[in-house]
DNA sequence: CCTGCCCCATA
DNA sequence: GTATGGGGCAGGA
């Protein structure tokens, strides 16, 4: 018995490559490939008669659409262009030429030729045959087999070479250095161009080979990299291990391929004319069919050409057997992936188990006091090739506090504690006098520690790891590279776990020593300079200690549960921009913010008087329990609703509505409102984050604090400054350029409505982006049949509600309240929205569907968003859950793009030679700040770098568009 | 002094 | 109808 499996869709594009581009039929079909891939199939089949002649054959194409690889690795042959367009016409044709030649055509969606060739390989084999591959691909050289029993064979005319050129062991071992079954881990190492397999940057096929020698696998290689003597060679090994797990699950082909043929049903039929020479005919093959002819003892003339294969289709041959129908087989994951006792999720298990078996050991921790202790540590953290490192500070602002301390982990169990600016309790009025003695000075220390902190060589591992950076920059050092494990816990859960202590509960069963335990609560906790030595050193060397063993923990995961790409792409690169940001702040004018200070206090004092005059009585127009008691029970004002506590509701939604039946109080308070909320929240606020070293404001962004991916920004949030009103605006007036500077805000235009048409692939709004028409207007018309010109304002205005209601997962009761209108009205307007609009609601159901299923649904870029109560019970919370999973991959992909857009935008205004500094970000909007008068150098780059932050991973299939403006203040530029 | 609630600023 | 952070009030320590 022996199988010959030929790789269809290597000879489809080999044919391509291989012959004069445009071969038309008469009817101007091309079919240039179709002809030199039936060349290339008989000839095959002639070269193999003979004495070991295959007694099964069939030929295997890839299906199209997305494999599991993709799910793994979404940059998985991203970059390879797409098919050229003669081609395309001739892919199904190429599957009626096999039926035509009564050859088995199969291919199944959701998977390659070579996982399936790989299944009927080792199906074969097991049944005793003999298997040949017809192929040249090198990822099929991993079922080659040492008894022969699976070759490859080569058919690529090659000068001075035999037509013909098995590839067996030895062929493998040329190409691989390495034995068959070795050649995935090798793979693995060296990654592949071609099909963008990553690897291990900078290793090749000769190290990989080598490497895989000497430790005998993939995993035990990996397990123990830091044994390695080369230190650079090391360091890509530590670094890059999960990326080297991901390449291997890419490269490695599935043998459990769910096949609906057995091999019986591959047994050769003999060509039969009836169903050849249609076809040659229709294809107007005629040196072929003459062959065929001769060798058949047929008249072709009895034959007519198939009409049915004049045009584009896919339409089986009549009279073909039947059961060699292409197979289309629904997308089905991939069992060994989901299994946890398969080989990444194994490995997380195993290094979870071997962590959490360690007890927390305080009496194991080290303070280090002398010169000799700290440089076995240095010693220590090279031998190791990293280390957990964690800064103690005097206080929470990194732009502000101290370094006290600096602990050290290599090994989980270890840690060590440097204390460098402890200070004695000396008066209360100058908060302490002068360090303790006993510490090393803190130049000392750090300049021997700089050369490992910021060695290339050696991954520093830290919990939020930008706070450290931005300490430590301040001291001079620059961290890197840098791996964190909240991130990683991020990329993996979400914000669920996030700060160390939950973390370490969670995944350790370990309670941490909290900060209140150890300094007290409330005004008179200490801040950390003022702790006692030893006490500090069991808190600080504990957080070195967790945060390694954390980092053991979840880094496993994140190849287990295909989140790699994201972290190592999106988050771990992220992070040191956003500390670059942050140390940067930016100026906010204080006159300005005192004179608008004045002034509000001013107009609300005014109106509070009038308040205090229309309710007839003086009350506290800050409290909405009086305000709700006065209006709706002292003066009887009807129709009032309780909020969820019992207590009167008298939001602003509320007020507008009295305001609007005649009530004068309601439009006071709102107004009041209005400039109080401006005053206390922004003018008042805002000065006391002034830093007094650098003389400007720095937010801090939390990287993983939103279920979507989104920043956010806090101490003060500069997320939220007002922009709607007027009063607002002024506020923005003093975000200021320094002397010699100006501001440029760029932001997205409607990323989220592009986003959405783009995933749900909605043509009328990819087409209205494309022409870019008012996308509001361009939905009012067609909801509500108004022209465009002309269009009344309050028609746009229904309409954009409603595009935005869609985005947050509408529905017919929060669309109502939105536009204030009947409830049933609402729901007309959406069901007229789906109807124009249809594949809206397929994505949405999609989307609901999804989360029930899984529990999360994921952004374009692989991030996926959990829904841990997706099936409550509770119908509110479940519907709840609904809307989130429409709203977060919109959400989502847009902060995914703007997140991408900022790692690339330092490293491409330095390459186009423009200085700028990247300040802020509000979703969809990024500030700058730029030399004077080198805006319109600065402004085109930052555009392409933000509309092209998709590519090359995702390739958007709507314009994406930013607008740019400069000025003196972020009111202007905005 | 801490916490929950209400309200409101942004995308 | 989505996602946040924060100020002020009120109530219970």
């Amino acid at each position: 018995m022996h199988l010959l499996l030929v790789d269809g869709s290597g000879y489809i594009f080999r044919a391509f490559h291989a012959l004069p581009p445009l071969n038309r039929k008469s009817d101007g079909l091309p079919v240039g490939c179709v002809q030199g891939f039936c060349n290339m199939l008989f000839k095959l089949t002639q070269d193999m008669d003979g004495d070991d002649a295959p007694t099964h054959m069939a030929v295997i194409f890839d299906a199209k659409g997305k494999t599991f690889r993709d799910d793994i690795y979404p940059l998985y042959k991203a970059q390879r262009p797409p098919a050229p367009e003669e081609l395309i016409p001739q892919f199904p044709l190429t599957r009626s030429a096999t039926r035509a030649f009564s050859i088995p055509s199969i291919e199944m969606e959701g998977w390659e030729a070579d996982d399936i060739m790989a299944t009927y390989a080792c199906m074969a084999r097991k049944a005793g045959f003999k298997v040949t591959i017809a192929s040249s691909d090198k990822d099929l050289m991993q079922l080659v087999e040492p008894d022969g029993s699976i070759r490859l064979l080569d058919t690529i005319p090659r000068p001075g070479q035999p037509p013909l050129r098995w590839i067996g062991p030895d062929e493998v071992f040329t190409k691989f250095g390495v034995t068959p079954d070795k050649v995935i881990d090798v793979q693995a190492l060296c990654g592949d161009s071609v099909d963008n397999v990553p690897g291990v940057p900078g290793i090749g096929v000769k190290t990989a080979a080598q490497l895989i020698t000497e430790y005998g696998d993939l995993e035990t290689l990996l397990s123990r990299a830091e044994e390695i003597k080369q230190p650079a060679r090391r360091q890509k090994l530590v670094d890059n291990a999960e990326l080297a797990r991901i390449s291997k699950r890419l490269v490695t082909l599935e043998q459990q391929v769910p096949v609906e043929i057995d091999l019986d049903g591959l047994i050769r039929q003999p060509m039969r004319p009836s169903a050849l020479f249609p076809f040659l005919k229709a294809m107007e093959f005629n040196t072929i069919t003459k062959r065929l002819a001769t060798l058949l003892e047929a008249n072709p003339d009895d034959f007519e050409p198939d009409a049915t294969l004049a045009a584009n289709t896919d339409t089986p041959v009549p009279g073909a057997p039947q059961r060699s129908t292409s197979l289309s087989v629904a997308k089905a994951k991939l069992a060994a992936n989901m299994v946890p006792g398969s080989g990444p999720a194994r490995h997380a298990a195993e290094e979870h188990a071997r962590v959490k078996a360690i007890p927390v050991n305080y009496d194991s921790y080290e303070t280090v006091t002398t010169p000799e202790a700290l440089e076995a540590w240095v010693k220590k953290i090279i031998d190791k090739g990293l280390v957990a490192v964690d800064t103690e500070t005097t206080g929470l602002d990194p732009q502000q506090a101290d370094l006290v301390g600096i602990c050290l982990s290599t090994e989980f169990g270890e840690g060590c504690y440097i204390p460098v600016g402890h200070r004695k309790s000396g008066d209360m009025f100058e908060g302490g006098e002068g360090l303790v003695e006993g510490q090393l000075p803190i130049r000392e220390v750090l300049d021997t520690l700089r050369p490992v902190l910021q060695d290339k060589a050696i991954l520093k591992i830290g919990q939020n790891v930008k706070y450290d950076m931005e300490v430590l920059t301040r001291y001079g050092i620059t961290l890197a590279p840098i791996d964190d494990t909240m991130l990683i816990s991020y990329a993996l859960d979400g914000p669920r776990y996030n700060g160390m202590d939950v973390l370490a509960e969670h995944w350790l069963n370990h309670k941490t020593i909290t900060y209140s335990e150890l300094a007290g609560t409330g005004k008179n906790q200490k801040t950390f300079d003022q702790l006692e030595i030893a006490e500090a050193a069991r808190y600080a060397a504990e957080d070195a200690d967790i945060t390694l063993r954390l980092w053991h923990v979840l880094k496993p995961r994140l190849s287990a549960e295909n989140v790699t790409t994201l972290y190592e792409t999106i988050e771990r690169p992220l992070a040191p921009v956003l500390a670059r940001m942050e140390a940067r702040g930016i100026t906010v004018d204080r006159q300005i913010l005192a004179r608008l200070s004045g002034d509000f206090a001013q107009r609300a004092a005014a109106f509070e008087a009038e308040a205090h005059e229309l309710a007839g009585q003086s009350f506290n127009l800050g409290s909405p329990k009086q305000l709700g008691e006065i209006l709706f029970d002292k003066m009887g004002i009807e129709g009032g609703t309780k909020t969820k506590t019992g207590a009167w509701a008298t939001g602003a939604d509320v007020l507008e509505g009295l305001a609007a039946k005649g009530i004068p109080l309601a439009r006071t308070i709102v107004d009041w409102r209005q400039l109080t909320k401006l005053k206390g929240t922004y003018t008042d606020a805002l000065p006391n984050y002034i830093n007094p070293r650098t003389g400007r404001v720095h937010t801090s962004y939390s990287q993983a604090s939103v279920l979507t991916g989104r920043l956010s920004s806090n101490d003060p949030n500069l997320q939220n400054i007002p922009v709607r009103t007027e009063d607002g605006r002024k506020i923005r007036t003093a975000f200021v350029a320094p002397e010699g500077k100006t501001l440029i805000s760029a932001d997205y235009s409607q990323i989220e409505l592009r986003v959405l048409a783009h995933i749900a692939d909605i043509q009328a709004l990819k087409d209205a982006f494309e022409e870019g028409l008012d996308i509001h207007a361009m939905t009012a018309s067609e909801m509500f049949n108004v022209p465009v010109e002309g269009m009344p304002s309050d028609v746009r205005r229904r309409a954009k509600a409603i595009n935005f209601g869609i985005i947050y997962g509408i529905s017919a009761f929060g669309l109502a309240n939105q536009l204030g209108i009947e409830r049933g009205v609402a729901g007309e307007y959406i069901k007229t929205y789906f109807e124009r609009f249809p594949g809206i609601k397929d994505y949405m159901d999609a989307q609901k569907a999804r989360v029930k299923a899984d529990g999360h649904v994921m952004t374009i870029f692989g991030r996926k968003i959990q829904f841990p109560n997706a099936n409550s019970g509770n119908p509110s919370e479940r519907s709840f859950v609904e809307r989130a999973s429409i709203n977060a991959p919109i959400q989502g992909s847009a902060a995914d793009i703007i997140r991408r857009a900022m790692i690339r935008m330092e490293p491409e205004l330095k390459k186009a030679g423009v200085e700028a500094d990247m300040l802020l970000q509000v979703h969809d909007e990024l500030i700058f700040e730029v030399p004077e008068g080198t805006e319109d150098q600065a402004i085109p780059v930052i555009k392409k770098v933000m509309e092209g932050a998709a590519e090359p991973a995702v390739r958007l299939t709507v314009p994406i568009q930013v607008d740019a403006h400069a000025a003196k203040n972020w009111d202007e530029a905005h």
